[in-house]
DNA sequence: CCCTGATTCGC
DNA sequence: GCGAATCAGG
């Protein structure tokens, strides 16, 4: 494949927009992620600034010190970023205990689509009146006990961003088992994300 | 191990 | 100009 000018204006935009050179290859095809570094590079247009850094996996590198060289490149590109189905409708606040253990604690499974709390910083009481299949939750808890615990930097799109633990401490990590095709949480975590959407709407609005 | 971009250098 | 190999890092 050669850099036809689709090609390399497709290049510019996603590159633009924030998308990392293996995103770009893959949606280019027929080249590699270093060919499409090399090619942004041969473009002048590495350090790709502007208030939305790629938020998907890993955080880009902080602009280094520019070579004096180019002075006239590309203006801030104010995106606000629209790719992937990051798509995330829940919301988990943390995970279920894992402890088999009926702790007076407040087990917090959380995954209902509410547009959070109002402005309190702690979490207040939330009455999880929810109704997630049982064995859904029990599939979960055990799975819980195998995830890999990863860290936010160790996330990709590739492993379950399920949230385990209280973020607040250090005792706070992420699933990691790997996902399920598509989707942001592996298959135990889908399950209790995704929901039917069918039990019973709150009686009314 | 997964991934990111940066650089080098033979072609 | 091109991009694989390599490097440096999260």
């Amino acid at each position: 494949m050669s850099w036809t000018d689709e090609r390399v204006e497709l290049l510019k935009k996603m590159w633009t927009e924030g998308q990392s050179a293996s995103q770009i290859a893959k949606e280019l095809g027929g080249v590699t992620r270093n060919a499409v570094i090399g090619k942004v590079h041969r473009l002048g247009l590495s350090n790709r600034v502007g208030g939305a850094p790629a938020p998907a996996a890993a955080a880009p590198a902080p602009a280094k010190p520019a070579p004096a060289r180019e002075a006239a490149e590309a203006k801030p590109a104010p995106k606000p970023k629209k790719d992937e189905p990051q798509a995330d409708p829940e919301r988990p606040e943390a995970a279920v205990e894992v402890e088999a253990d009926p702790a007076p604690r407040p087990s917090n499974v959380t995954p209902l689509r509410k547009p959070i709390v109002p402005a309190g910083q702690p979490l207040p009481p939330q009455p999880s009146a929810n109704e997630i299949s049982p064995e859904a939750l029990a599939k979960v808890q055990e799975v819980e006990k195998t995830a890999k615990r990863i860290s936010l930097m160790e996330l990709t799109e590739r492993t379950c961003k399920w949230p385990i633990g209280d973020p607040a401490t250090e005792d706070f990590y992420f699933c990691g088992l790997p996902v399920q095709q598509g989707k942001p949480y592996c298959e135990a975590h889908v399950g209790v994300a995704f929901q039917p959407m069918s039990s019973r709407r709150d009686r009314r609005r």
